[in-house]
This record gives C-alpha cells, sequence and structure tokens, in this order.
RNA sequence: UGGGGUGUCGCCAAGUGGUAAGGCACAAGGUUUUGAUCCUUGCAUGCGUUGGUUCGAAUCCAGCCACCCCAGCCA
C-alpha cells in the first residue's frame, strides 16, 4: 500500500518516555520485526451500536488507536452490527462523536458488519458446500439440551448429516424468508464433544424478521459475532484484532472459520491490494477489561440507573460514560493519559479512581485559567474603606504561565468569603480567618477580623474587618499572616449555581456478586446543589474559558446544557488536593 | 469436579535465568499570596504457595492454593 519507511509522518514509530511496554506492543514489535503481516499493522475497534461509550471502552479505543499510530499504521471503526434487535442509530452516532471527541481519527469511512453480509453469506455457502455447515432444525431449547455441559459432551442434532444440495437449498429459502423466527439455524460442523463449548457447532446464521438500522428489511437472517468478527477482520485487513479476555474461549473459532475458508476467496474479498505481500489472516489477542473501583461499568446497569432516572441520563455528570465524564469537566487528553498510565495486560485487575483522578488534575492544574468562586458567601464588611469603594486588582490567570494572560478583579467595600474559612473557634492549625485574626485575600490585602455579627440564633452573619491598605503585593510589616482566603466582590460578583459531584457508590465494588441490588449502595451525596455561589465576573465575560480552576476549591466547567444568559451553571469535575 | 486464563508493594504495572523499573496512593521535608502546583526523600532481602533444577530463579520444572471466563439462535 504505502512506503512502510515513509519518514514523512511525524512521531511515528518513537515512543515516547511516558508509554511502557506491555505485551500487546511487545507482540506487534515482534511481528513486525518477522515482517508478518507485510510490515503492517491495522487495527479496529469494533463497538456494537446498542449503548453508549464508557470509559472501558476508552481504555480499548485509545489501545487500538495508539498501538496503530505508533507503527505508522492505521486504525478502522466498524460496527459489528449483527444483532438488529439491540441496536440503533443513536448509539451509532453517539459512539462517532466519542471517538472524535477523544481526538481519534479512524481510516477512511466508518465500517459496518452489515457492509459484508452479502460476502458473508457467499463465505456461509462456500462452507456448506465443504461440508463444514449444516442447517439445523433444532430449536433454541433443544439444542441447548443437544450441548451437553461443561463437564458432558454434547449430542449430534439430527440434521447434522445433512446432504449438501438439501442444505444448500435450506439456507437459501432461509434468506428467502420461507421460516419464521427460530425455525431452523446455520451451524458449524465442528464437534459436539469439544471441551471448549464455543467448538460445539456454533450457530453462524440465525433468522430475525425485523428491520435494521442499516439494511433496513433487506435481511431476515443475521450472523452471529462469532461467524461475522474473524470475517470482518480478514475482509478489511485487520492484522491484529484485540478484545477482552472474555472472548479467549472463542479464539479457536475465530480461527477455525477463517482456515476453513478458501485463503483466496478471503485474498479476493479483503481490501488489500493484491499483490503487495503475502497475504496473512488476522490474529485475535486478548487482553484485561478496565475496571474501576467505585463505578459500575455493565451496560446493562448503567441503562437501568438511566431508565429508572438514579441519574439524569447517559450524560449526567457521575456517569463514567465518556458523554457524562465530558460534561463533568474531563478532558479528552486526561482520558487517553489514564489509559496509558494503566497499562495493558492479561490479569484482571480494578484500577483505584485516584489515577483517574490524578490524569484529570494533572492536565486542569496546567491548562484551565484561574478565577475565585465562593461558594457558601458570608458577607464580610471592609470597616477603613467608603462604603462605595471600588478598585480594580490585576491577577495572572496562571500563576506558572504568564501566557494565559491576565484578568481584572474588582474590588470593592463589601466581599463575600467562604463560610468554612472563618471560625470563630478555630482548630489547631486553621489558617483562615478567625475573631480577631488576620488573612490575607488572595490577590488583595490582608483583613483583620475586628466584628463578629451574629443573628438572634446565634448564627454568624457578618464580619467586620479593617483592611491593611499597605499589603497590596507585599507581606506585613513585623508579623506573618499565614492564611489566605478567596473572596468576590459582593455588588460585582456574577451568581451562580454550581453542582458538587462526587462517586455514585460508596462500596469499592458496586457490581461485586455479594450485592444484590447496586441501589443499597448508592451515594446519597453524589449530588449536591448549591444556589447561592458567587464568583468574580472574568468567568461569565465574552470568550471566556469554560473550564476554571476556582482557586481553592477545585476545577469546575460550565454546564453547557443548562447554563444559558443569565443563569450560570457550574459542574464541579475534581476537587483540589486536601492535604489540611 | 471439563476446558481456557490470571496471581510481582494498599491500587495499577514493567520484568522472559544475572541479583525487583515506573505511575497512583501514602509519609516526611523544602518552595509558595491556592493547605494546590512544584522540588527532594522514603516506601517489596520480596514476586500466590511448597518443593526441585542451577554458581545464580519473579523468570525453568513439578505439585498445591486462590480468583476470573465458558453450557445465548447476545456481543
Amino acid at each position: 500500500m504505502t512506503d512502510q519507511k515513509s519518514d514523512s509522518t511525524p512521531n511515528d514509530g518513537s515512543v515516547d518516555s511516558s508509554t511502557s511496554s506491555n505485551f500487546i506492543r511487545n507482540k506487534i514489535a515482534h511481528d513486525l520485526k518477522e515482517n508478518k503481516h507485510g510490515g503492517r499493522v491495522h487495527t479496529r475497534f469494533p463497538p456494537e451500536p446498542n449503548g453508549y461509550l464508557h470509559i472501558g471502552h476508552a481504555k480499548s479505543i485509545c489501545l487500538n488507536f495508539t498501538v496503530a499510530a505508533e507503527n505508522s499504521g492505521l486504525c478502522n471503526l466498524r460496527f459489528d452490527d449483527t444483532n438488529p434487535e439491540k441496536e440503533s442509530q443513536e448509539y451509532v452516532d453517539a459512539i462517532k462523536d466519542n471517538i472524535s471527541w477523544l481526538g481519534f481519527q479512524w481510516n477512511g469511512q466508518v465500517r459496518y458488519s452489515s457492509n459484508y453480509f452479502e460476502q458473508l453469506y457467499g463465505f456461509a455457502v462456500q462452507l456448506i458446500e465443504s461440508g463444514k455447515a449444516y442447517v439445523c432444525d433444532l430449536s433454541a431449547d433443544e439444542a441447548r439440551e443437544y450441548r451437553g455441559t461443561l463437564t458432558e459432551a454434547g449430542k449430534n442434532s439430527p440434521n447434522r448429516d445433512r446432504a449438501v444440495a438439501e442444505n444448500l437449498d435450506l439456507f437459501q429459502r432461509m434468506r428467502a424468508g420461507e421460516f419464521a423466527d427460530g425455525a431452523c439455524s446455520l451451524r458449524a460442523k465442528i464437534d459436539m464433544a469439544s471441551p471448549n463449548m464455543n467448538m460445539r457447532d456454533p450457530v453462524l446464521y440465525r433468522i430475525r424478521h425485523i428491520e435494521h438500522h442499516q439494511t433496513g428489511t433487506e435481511w431476515c437472517i443475521y450472523p452471529t459475532y462469532d461467524y461475522t468478527h474473524c470475517i470482518s477482520d480478514a475482509i478489511e485487513g485487520i492484522t491484529h484484532s484485540l478484545c477482552t479476555l472474555e472472548f479467549e474461549d472463542h479464539r479457536p473459532l475465530y480461527d477455525w472459520i477463517l482456515h476453513n475458508l478458501s485463503m483466496e476467496s478471503l485474498h479476493h474479498a479483503s481490501d488489500l491490494d493484491k499483490s503487495d505481500y503475502d497475504y496473512v489472516l488476522p490474529e485475535q489477542t486478548e487482553f484485561a477489561k478496565l475496571k474501576l473501583n467505585y463505578t459500575i461499568v455493565g451496560k446493562r446497569k448503567l441503562k437501568e440507573m438511566v431508565d429508572t432516572h438514579v441519574v439524569d441520563g447517559w450524560d449526567d455528570p457521575r456517569m463514567p460514560t465518556l458523554a457524562g465524564l465530558r460534561r463533568r469537566g474531563f478532558t479528552a487528553a486526561a482520558i487517553r493519559n489514564f489509559c496509558e498510565s494503566v497499562g495493558v495486560a492479561r490479569s484482571e485487575s480494578i484500577v483505584d479512581l485516584g489515577m483517574l483522578e490524578h490524569a484529570i488534575r494533572d492536565d486542569l492544574d496546567k491548562n484551565s485559567p484561574r478565577a475565585m468562586c465562593v461558594l457558601d458567601p458570608l458577607v464580610v464588611v471592609l470597616t477603613n474603606v467608603p462604603a462605595d469603594h471600588l478598585e480594580t486588582l490585576d491577577m495572572a490567570n496562571h500563576p506558572k504561565n504568564e501566557e494565559m494572560g491576565r484578568r481584572s478583579v474588582p474590588f470593592t467595600g463589601r466581599i463575600v468569603i467562604d463560610r468554612s474559612d472563618f471560625e470563630e473557634v478555630p482548630p489547631p492549625g486553621f489558617k483562615r480567618l478567625t475573631a480577631g485574626g488576620e488573612v490575607r485575600l488572595r490577590g488583595a490585602y490582608v483583613i483583620k477580623c475586628d466584628d463578629v455579627v451574629k443573628d438572634d440564633a446565634g448564627n454568624v452573619v457578618e464580619l467586620h474587618c479593617s483592611i491593611d491598605l499597605d499589603t497590596l503585593g507585599k507581606k506585613p510589616e513585623g508579623r506573618k499572616v499565614k492564611g489566605v482566603i478567596h473572596w468576590v466582590s459582593e455588588s460585582r460578583g456574577v451568581p451562580l449555581q454550581v453542582r458538587l459531584y462526587d462517586r455514585l457508590f460508596n462500596v469499592e465494588n458496586p457490581e461485586s456478586k455479594d450485592i444484590e441490588d447496586f441501589r443499597d449502595c448508592l451515594n446519597e451525596n453524589s449530588l449536591i446543589r448549591l444556589g447561592s455561589c458567587i464568583a468574580e465576573p472574568s468567568i461569565a465575560e465574552q470568550g471566556a474559558a469554560t473550564s476554571f480552576q476556582f482557586e481553592r476549591e477545585g476545577y469546575y466547567c460550565r454546564d453547557e446544557k443548562e447554563s444559558r444568559e443569565g443563569k450560570l451553571v457550574f459542574n464541579r469535575t475534581i476537587t483540589l488536593r486536601d492535604s489540611w
């Protein structure tokens, strides 16, 4: 196809220091060294469009795309749409959108297994002709009985030795729609006594009189995953077919199907340039799924949470879906870095959520502008400036990156600070404002609390403080003021709603078999709505960023779905690390 | 108790016969107008376990233990 040694590609092949070796990279390097596929690396990400993508899929997406890119290879996007019953165009669109958002570009057009239905049918005919497949009349229940058990061999179907001509006729009539759903199926003739259940004459085609989101009513027989996947890989010239561990037992079947088809016909059906190199069949290799503690990743349960309104939809910011993570304020880069950092191996493991949190903090710390926002306002009246005092302070958008520019922050005679930054009787080690104590207002002056105003019930309603006017941009004289707190002008600040998100579950493994209903371990505080927050005006200016570090609080992003003119809604992506 | 897999620090994970990488977490210092970031240091005489081979074993061999996957006309 193309010159493998093309040096025009930037950053190809070179593994940067943040990537580590894993068994798949090793295998590919080895295959390349042996010149196994003519030096090609071609992978694919093959989702079934029956749900939304989640963080687990991200691992597979990153693996497939990066491993191809590292070797100047290609990665296809193929919808594995062999079961129209559960699939829909809505999912197809969402999945494409998610992959692009993650920053990957698939090779050429989007593929669908259904693109190959005609070819697949032809290969099935080939298997029938060579006596490797037959039409079986057993019902699904009967087939189960005939299959045997894990420890007992199965029995041959009564139709196993049907004549080729009869099978051909029957299969053609299946396609023509002569039979009802489930009346018969096409099965591979392998071994009903195989210790591998997948090899006990697996079903290749089933009858489903149902409309397909891509092929409409053209077909009423649909090929199964096992039959379809390997052939689709072969057609697309896939070299490395990466999938998860539960398909390990399917690999012998993957290979059986390909090896029982003629090499010539497969090569002929493929996208590949027919003369360039020797045709080599694709190979499946399996890796462990990503699991995260405190989170559920099972599609069925995620759907249940959406359907029963435990969450507000597939893009609820608490969901582990890519749509949810995105709305929560996670960046694509953070997710990619996370996927790289968890590695790829064959041992099933549960990754600590802390790793994901680290990845997003790491990215946002470097890239998000700072701003001040008070979540739980307590009014501070500055007693030694005029009531209408207004001053504009100049502050850096980022403490370490001047390129991110500066901003103006209005400072007035009445400001708000966070309630938790004041304690009348401070606990040991408290560095914030106390009655009679001093504290630095971030980017502004040192103030001293002279008076604590309370209501009849004894609640603090207001603080009267005096400013040390000689402390703007310099240290106070003769004493040390340790604490620094954030603040916002009461009159010039902008009101906003903030949503604080936390993990959805309060147990490490909500998918554990010991838990009969995941609803029993939901974290009731996974969402806290704050309605009276106030932030500095820079966050609402024309062209303002959508993601900020609210200093001393955490990273927050504007919720594009619910924010509108005059009504700002921010989601907390993640708190700052807090060693206090 | 059929078959296929996996077991290396609290959590991931490199390592493929030459004397245990790295990240997260954690701990202790330092810098700091964010209790953040950043920097420095510490963190497995040990690689599921018991034997064996070897000058030498996480790596090879044998046994044992634990956990995961498979009996959809789902993927």
